[in-house]
DNA sequence: AATAAAAAGGATAAAAAGGTCTAAAAATCT
DNA sequence: AGATTTTTAGACCTTTTTATCCTTTTTATT
């Protein structure tokens, strides 16, 4: 569904969003520990979210990476998703046609199209917030 | 969402059972060019589906590939991703952790149940009769 | 039996994704 | 100012996916 690089940086972005609502900013090598993920590979992804703005970082001693509390509620799964492998999973052929369009559909376009419709809705309308809260109460998580 | 190989293989699965409702047995070379997809790397994909059971195969002369009448009306799309991509759509985490358990949920795993559950019942519930039928009518596309 | 047509199998190549490493830049602290 | 900490940037490597090619096997036809 997402690639490694996209899971990667969502599972990021929520670690952050919740280190971010106690004020703490957080480095590279913590985010990869609690993830459990590839530190320099991890890096490389959140240079992209810095970017587009979906994250913010600072360098030198006690830098590391934040989200202004605020954004916390505005940064939707498709955001994220949106920064890192792109439109594709939202607007292309499910099965590789060129365009995917109402004019010339291949087999299952009509059979999915509700389907996407749910999933984009459900991706734009969960935020950051929503699934980091859920992680600080110790009721999901990151790793294993 | 699929693999390219996935793609090419449900794409030529619908193919040749729009062929095969006509009598008509369909060779690599047809199927490749009227799916628009690599011959080579489709006839690879092809002798998953054979050993998979999803397809037949005839050698020699007058040769190539078919789905008993009966069959295309048993096939679902599970089917064809399964042999050739597995059950990892289905059953692993959307955002890469090792195990998806209700016991161990990631932050999306609740977003994403219903979802998910929606996706596995319409791909278990879509037979290629009915995808080749569209095709047959002229109503949906193959390629382009 | 010989020939030709077609899929099957295996070896190889190219491209993309996934992952590592090191040096540079920026910021803080002493 | 100098040392230290941290992100940034780019080059590099490895694995997987995608794609090609050539030989072998099977089968129908002549
Ligand atoms: S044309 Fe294939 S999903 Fe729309
Ligand atoms: S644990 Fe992530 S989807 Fe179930």
């Amino acid at each position: 569904m997402f690639s490694k690089a996209c899971e990667y940086g969502i599972r990021a972005t929520i670690y952050i969003a919740s280190q971010s609502r106690k004020e703490r900013r957080v480095g590279i090598k913590e985010i990869a520990a609690f993830i459990d993920s590839p530190a320099p590979f991890t890096a490389k992804i959140l240079q992209q979210l810095v970017k587009n703005r979906i994250i913010d970082s600072v360098k030198g001693p006690n830098g590391g990476f934040e989200i202004p509390k605020d954004r916390i509620f505005q940064i939707c799964i498709t955001d994220i998703v949106r920064a890192i492998d792109g439109n594709e999973i939202f607007s292309s052929c499910v099965l590789g046609l060129d365009n995917c369009s109402e004019a010339m559909p291949c087999p299952v376009h009509a059979e999915f199209r509700s389907i996407r419709a749910e999933l984009k809705s459900l991706m734009d309308n969960t935020c950051v917030a929503t699934l980091s809260e859920d992680l600080v109460k110790g009721k999901s998580f990151l790793k294993v």
